[in-house]
Parts: structure tokens; C-alpha cells; sequence
DNA sequence: ATAGATGCAAAGGGTTTGCACTTGA
DNA sequence: TCAAGTGCAAACCCTTTGCATCTAT
């Protein structure tokens, strides 16, 4: 990630602009407005990139291909519409997780996915 | 679903038996002591045939390849230990997330996993 | 000028499908 | 008997990689 190129700027400027977790595809066609010949692979290696140098992280859904968002956000969880199938970030988290952890094990990290009808589709 | 054969059997009992969520690589694998010759199709369609009719659920964990456990089990959530991969079921569950929810989006399920150590590998 | 970045197309890994053979009922 | 079921291999889909070309510095 050493040159800023218009296909770099392009994939930032839409994660940062859609502010939602983003699949690869929806990335490519998202940028594909901006840098029309941009190729999925260089979505791929940018959002890598972006992973390497902590600018993005993963956000892996149940069932769902993994998607992507800018870094540096407090901790949250995440809201996926069945309808429109879009990922929204959610606030709060119910905190104290440790009745559901059998003895014997050690939790040390956890993910709640809400699944339901968006403002759009319901 | 309509013949009875050691093929289906043996998933049948696999899934039983070891009595977790298993990846369609893990029934492969433990079906196999039982039918030698089994295909990873065959563990795949017979999946797929007993979710049809409602005899197994799938479980899909984030980043994790669709797991297949006996239906019929009450609400529950899952445990993916870190060091070992293997996924374990979980009692309980913290109940309402309704707090979560943002005004305008109507939550209909949720999906929690807590990642961390299991038994056998802490 | 030149190493890094891109786009294409081929290669990978996991899942599904087509088809001839096998087998349960 | 004979359609459902199986195993193999090819086909698929998404992601990664190889390579010739392009481009930011």
C-alpha cells in the first residue's frame, strides 16, 4: 500500500462514503463508478491492504461472505436485513456474557448478529 | 430421502453421535470409518436432504465453513474454541437484545458465538 | 527510470451437478 | 425390476495468483 492510486482512493472513498460493512462485489460496483476498467482483484489485494496496515477490519456474518469496514470504531455488533441483505452497525452490547460459557471453557471474545427487516424494507 | 442406505445411516449416526455441530468435511471424515468408499457428494446431498426435510439444522458461524447438527434442540447458541476449531453448543441465552435495536429497523432472530478455549485445549 | 500497482486470465479451494453404475425395496 | 442413490469427475462460484502492462514517484 504505498502508492495512492485512483483505484485505492476509489475503494476508500466508498467504504467511508456507504459508512456500512461492504462485501468485495459491493465494493467493485461501488468504485466501478468511480474508476470504470477497476478490476476485482484489485479489490481483493486492496482491501487486504487495508486489513495489513489496520485502515479496514472483517466483519464475517454467518452464512455471508466477509465484508469490510473502515477500523477504528468501538466495539459493536451487527444488524443484516433478510430482506435487502445490507449489513448495518448497531451500538450497544448486552455485556456480561459469562452464564452462557460452560465450566471448563473460556470465553474470550463473542458476536451477536440481529436479523430482521431494515428501515427501508419493512 | 426416501431409501434407507449405510451411506445415510452412517451420517445419521455420525451426527448423533459426536453430537456437535460438524462441517460436511467432518462428517466425511467420520462417516468414512463406518463407509469406507463414501463420496463428499453423497455427504452433501444427504445434508442437504435432511435439511430439506427437517431433520438437521445448519449452523453458520462467521468465517466458518456451514456446519450441520440434529434438529430439534431448543434455542441455543454456540462456542467456537479458537485453538482447536471445533464448535460446541451453549445453554442459555441473555434474552432481550431489544436495546440494540435501532428505531425504524424490527429484529426478528439473533445469532450469538463466543469464541475463546474449549476443555481440552485451555 | 523503475518498483509498485493494475487487469486479465488461469489456478485454487470448497460446493454442486451430470452421468453411468449400483442397490434398496 | 428399476427408480433412488452413489461415486467419480467436471462444472461452478468466489477468491487468489502469475504475468505482462501501466503508472506514481
Amino acid at each position: 500500500m504505498e502508492r495512492s492510486t485512483r483505484q485505492r482512493q476509489a475503494i476508500r472513498e466508498v467504504l467511508s462514503e456507504l459508512n456500512r460493512p461492504l462485501s468485495p462485489a459491493e465494493v467493485l460496483e461501488a468504485a466501478r463508478r468511480k474508476v470504470p476498467g477497476l478490476g476485482i482483484a484489485t479489490v481483493y489485494r486492496t482491501l487486504k491492504g487495508l486489513l495489513a496496515e489496520g485502515s479496514a477490519v472483517m466483519v464475517e456474518l454467518p452464512g455471508e461472505p466477509p465484508r469490510y469496514e473502515l477500523a477504528g470504531k468501538k466495539h459493536h455488533h451487527h444488524f443484516r436485513c433478510t430482506r435487502c441483505g445490507k449489513v448495518f452497525e448497531l451500538e450497544g452490547c448486552p455485556g456480561d456474557l459469562s452464564d452462557m460459557v460452560p465450566a471448563g471453557f473460556r470465553a474470550e471474545r463473542h458476536e451477536i448478529v440481529l436479523y430482521g427487516a431494515c428501515t427501508e424494507c419493512h
